[in-house]
DNA sequence: TCTGGGGTCCTAGGACCC
DNA sequence: TCTGGGGTCCTAGGACCC
């Protein structure tokens, strides 16, 4: 087979470059994107200038906070983001409709088919690099190879602001010396085992058995082998449906009451019955999450025969599930969390369902009302009740952390 | 240090059926 | 009265990614 040509193209620290071109009086200086200091939190991204302090994604805002106390914490906006992302795949979908949008801001081209029409590789690649920096005003690191995982890799050596190729016959000297952690798939969890085994460069990959792999990473374990020598023949995908919606809240300070619980469960539902008729999906899978304050991590889902998309719908099966969990609860929340899975796109009417109908021009009703005026501009009744609960919160001292219903 | 929110995918055990 | 093998479905948990 040729070889392919993939490009990895990534935009250097996303968030904070964004808040960056949003307020220029920021250039310089040491932003960290994810939350204020005092919250619960980690950062999401870290300006280069924030970096130099230690400061990296992932890391508790807290945290972030001892090591760079100047630095400039924001909670960030991620309908900006995500609309930079919107101008960033339409720059590059000129180039080639072989492209993958790995993350918002991290994508994957392949020019392989485009030969014709690219005659030189890098210079295409160098055209590609300065047309996304002039017209998004933003710095990105590009990477390229015969596949994702040298494309990736040679990024990531790219950053910041750089452009890397591994050439042929160029991937193992490439590869050996990277830490076992740059593989995609190879988190802390698998680091820590491998470290036991004294291996923590890919080229000590190389030397164990096939079933060792298998035994340590399951089905993974032969992708992660072939990756690890620079093989990969993983075709680029474009995005296809989304499998799963959820909502979720870490709370400012653990909660206990019941109450005030399931005011916020109810919230959630109505925002995630909001986000499926975005998508015009029902979900035959509903999912209620808790974190106790030991950070333990619970999940109840059940089946459902009908699909639902209504808030109500929605609300009465996770607040069954909720109770499950909280039955008998001996420790106060960190976090609560619906979601919904399995989700298709249209559902056949029950005839056991009389009422659906009507409640369905309901939903569509107060979901046209929300898209013009946002959220806060409809209360139903429960929402009125749970606004009342908000008020209660505060007085309680309780402040959530997500916007409260009225604007 | 004290651990987000949004996702994807895999694993393992139990129920159930043949 | 002791106890198969395999397949599928469901549920819960967890690793990992950006």
């Amino acid at each position: 087979m040729r070889r392919r040509c993939i490009v990895h193209i990534d935009i250097d620290a996303f968030f904070a470059s964004v808040e960056k071109l949003l307020d220029p009086s920021l250039e310089g200086k040491a932003i960290i994107v994810g939350g204020l200091p005092h919250e619960r939190g980690v950062a999401s991204t870290a300006s280069y200038e924030a970096r130099k302090y230690g400061v990296h994604s992932g890391m508790p805002l807290q945290k972030a906070y001892q090591l760079c106390p100047n630095g400039i914490f924001l909670r960030g906006n991620h309908r900006v983001y995500a609309s930079f992302s919107r101008n960033f795949h339409r720059i590059l979908s000129r180039y080639t409709p072989d492209m993958e949008m790995a993350s918002l801001d991290e994508a994957y081209l392949d020019l392989s088919r485009c030969r014709a029409l690219y005659p030189s590789f890098s210079q295409t690649v160098t055209q590609i690099k300065q047309t996304v920096e002039e017209k998004l005003k933003l710095s990105v690191s590009v990477g390229v190879g015969p596949n994702k995982i040298l494309a990736k890799l040679a990024t990531n050596r790219a950053k910041p602001g750089g452009m890397v190729e591994v050439k042929p016959g160029c991937e193992e000297s490439f590869l050996k010396e990277l830490p076992i952690e740059a593989l995609p798939g190879i988190g802390s969890k698998a680091r820590a085992e491998l470290d036991m085994l004294n291996i923590r460069k890919i080229k000590d990959l190389w030397g164990l058995p096939r079933e060792a792999l298998r035994t340590l990473f399951g089905l993974r374990g032969e992708e992660i082998r072939l990756q690890s020598h620079g093989i990969d023949d993983r075709p680029l995908e474009s995005s296809g449906e989304q499998k799963s919606i959820s909502r979720e809240t870490t709370f400012l300070k653990d909660i206990w009451e019941r109450r005030l619980l399931l005011a916020h469960l109810a919230y959630l539902c109505d925002r995630l019955s909001l986000a499926l008729r975005k998508e015009r999906c029902f979900s035959h899978i509903i999912e209620v999450k808790v974190r106790w304050s030991d950070f333990k991590t619970e999940v109840r889902r059940r089946l459902l025969v009908n699909p639902v998309q209504e808030m109500d719908d929605i609300y009465r099966i996770a607040r069954e599930l909720f109770l499950e969990l909280f039955q008998g609860a001996r420790l106060s929340l960190r976090l609560v969390g619906v979601k919904a899975s399995d989700l298709v796109r249209s559902r056949t009417l029950s005839l056991f369902e009389p009422h659906s109908l009507h409640k369905e021009r309901l939903g569509s009703a107060v979901f046209e009302v929300r898209e013009k005026y946002g959220f806060g501009a409809l209360l139903t009744a429960r929402e009125k009740m749970l606004e009342d609960v908000y008020s209660f919160t505060k007085e309680r001292g309780f402040i959530l952390k997500t916007a409260s219903l009225t604007k």
